[in-house]
DNA sequence: TTGCGTGCGGCGAAGGTTCGCCTGGAAAGC
DNA sequence: GCTTTCCAGGCGAACCTTCGCCGCACGCAA
């Protein structure tokens, strides 16, 4: 392939310098209509590109942020970055994906071949390195950056919703309704959403005057299988569970099989409840009672922070909430009738508390 | 925030030429070591960040490809994407992300700005823009391309699965376990997958000796809610179906959702099978026999490709097959004993016939 | 002492832009 | 007829690198 065609030579072309050249082909100053008609003419014929590298160097902006991905293969965590996409889009920016794959480098090499490439601006969306101290070290004072989850050291605007609300919601749901022998199957262990969601169980448990049996909480690794067998270990366990707390969709559905293997019908022998609202969670059999996340929402609005800080704009707060409200289904029985998606009425509801905490 | 320390800040503080620098930090020519440890030492305390926008400038590469997505929030169509990331970060590259949304721009807006930023390379993921002729066009000689589906005007080498095969596949198992009605939901209309599927629908029952009924095609457009209508329209329509082909998991989940609110057991009285093995298709209820096809893998695949071209490798083949295999469970009855993930022994299956193509 | 090889490091150029300033000339004002 | 104004377009510099070449000084052999 032959050099690409540049400023200088649409100029050549067109008989005029290169400069003049910039000016059309950025609508800067004053040019003649003829010389201007002839410039873009050139510009046309030769398929002139603008080399936006040479640009940005002048410029200090590349029109680009940086997205700092872990764990791509988890659906999940791949739709904040749909949403970031789509805002950073509307502004006029590409997104550069970094990630931290299980194989893959260390936060920090990320990290650096973002900077190195000059974006504008990073967003993390990656748990795996909440704890990463050498994550925030290395980003202070460079560039700005927006996390979807805690970031060791903090000193960074964090855009997320509160998991442990989310846990207290939903074990709320089940003990208001009755049940006292809660399982629940919880994500890698590692993570802060797991631990968070599994402090809103036990304080929900607590609340209802249910001792927390640690004997309940088994470990399903975000997995539909391992959710699989999680369920058989826990129903091995305590038969005499009512209800089990996935807390995810995807290990929902790897337990409802377990219990259909198992002959127990959902929601009389034991109801169930997700987390998440994946799209299949309406048509699971039962249609599984979940808790609605705003995934691209949260991509969305942490690119709006992100775009806020690169202009230099104050930021209301340094922590966004985005609300999460329970979908009451069928897998935890007698869903509301008419809008089966509404939270049931009556006194306050965590998830209206937490919507307008938001 | 202050200019970003460059090499010639780090020269100065170590009394040396910025040409100097640079070739330590590239590890270049001969530089005395005393002078070497000096230049790392100024370096690490001023925490220099190389500009690789003037770097690329210069080595004319810019060590980042270019994705061109459609539809990111399909789940499947961001697949590709991740395999295409990890093969990249394998070759040291980075990967831009620019989308066609519905509300978004014209797929020529996005590979312009992909060009202007001088990727080295440009992967379509976007079956959208499979009719659009003027893709190929703004892109032809200037930069290397690798598709992921069809292209108009072609010149452009394709990775990607035999769809017609898999239609084919499908629906050979369901006539070869004697069904004979059997009824179809379809994906989206102007998606080349969803014709070749359908293709492969038609001749199978051909071969079976079935005529093919257009009372038996129903439209899903690949989302789950719009699945679980059109399986109702198709049974209303045609109570005597034995078997329904889902074109993908996501809808024949709908359809077994469907099913089961009818009172209609699976697979005894309607058999059902999907397409693409996602991963919760081993757990529906009851499991759901699919064809695996290996999204991840074309991804990694076709960013190989790109590579190889990049490198000016000679290909291959201008159009590589991914293998998919027919993955039999209970939704379509008597799941092979032993295994259940295993094609059907015996003679040759069509699973089979496509894996050795490829 | 002269000559030469070599290790070390400097220098200039190039890559493709943007930006501010300058100049030449024509039109306009007095 | 002279000065002012303004328009069109040119020019130089800067952004931060990489790369090839050159020169200096030192050490060693003749």
């Amino acid at each position: 392939m032959s050099r690409p065609v540049s400023l200088k030579d649409v100029a050549r072309r067109a008989g005029v310098s290169f400069q003049t050249t910039s000016k059309v082909l950025n609508d800067g100053g004053t040019v003649a209509p003829a010389t201007r008609i002839r410039i873009l003419g050139a510009a046309e014929e030769l398929g002139y590109v603008p080399n936006a590298l040479a640009r940005s160097l002048i410029t200090r902006s590349t029109a680009t942020i940086g997205v700092v991905a872990s764990d791509m293969s988890q659906t999940l965590l791949l739709q904040p970055i749909v949403g970031i996409e789509r805002e950073a889009r509307r502004h006029g920016h590409s997104v550069l994906i970094g990630s931290i794959d299980r194989e893959g480098d260390t936060s920090e090499a990320v990290l650096r071949t973002l900077l190195e490439r000059r974006v504008d601006g990073i967003i993390l969306v990656a748990p795996q390195a909440e704890e990463d101290e050498r994550v925030a070290a290395l980003l202070r004072g460079r560039t700005p950056v927006v996390s979807t989850h805690d970031v060791a050291g903090g000193g960074i605007p964090v855009v997320h919703t509160d998991q442990h609300a989310v846990g207290l919601m939903v074990t709320r749901h089940l003990t208001s309704r009755g049940h006292r022998r809660i399982g629940t199957i919880i994500g890698a262990r590692d993570r802060h959403v797991t631990r968070q969601r599994l402090a809103g169980y036990t304080q929900a448990l607590r609340e209802a005057g249910v001792d927390p049996d640690p004997a309940l909480v088994e470990e399903g690794d975000w997995d539909v299988d391992a959710a699989y067998e999680a369920g058989h270990r826990l129903l091995d366990r305590a038969p005499d569970i009512t209800a089990i707390f996935a807390q995810n969709d995807i290990m929902a559905i790897g337990l409802l099989s377990a219990l259909y293997d198992r002959g127990l019908r959902v929601p009389d022998q034991c109801a169930v409840i997700g987390c998440d609202d994946i799209p299949v969670a309406a048509r699971t059999i039962p249609p599984l009672t979940t808790v609605r996340i705003p995934v691209h929402e949260t991509g969305e609005v942490a690119a709006r922070v992100l775009f806020d800080l690169i202009a230099e704009r104050p930021l209301a707060s340094p922590e966004i909430l985005m609300p999460a409200r329970l979908v009451h289904r069928a897998s935890t029985g007698e869903p509301h009738q008419g809008d089966a998606e509404e939270p049931p009425a009556g006194r306050e509801s965590p998830a209206d508390a937490l919507e307008r905490r938001a």
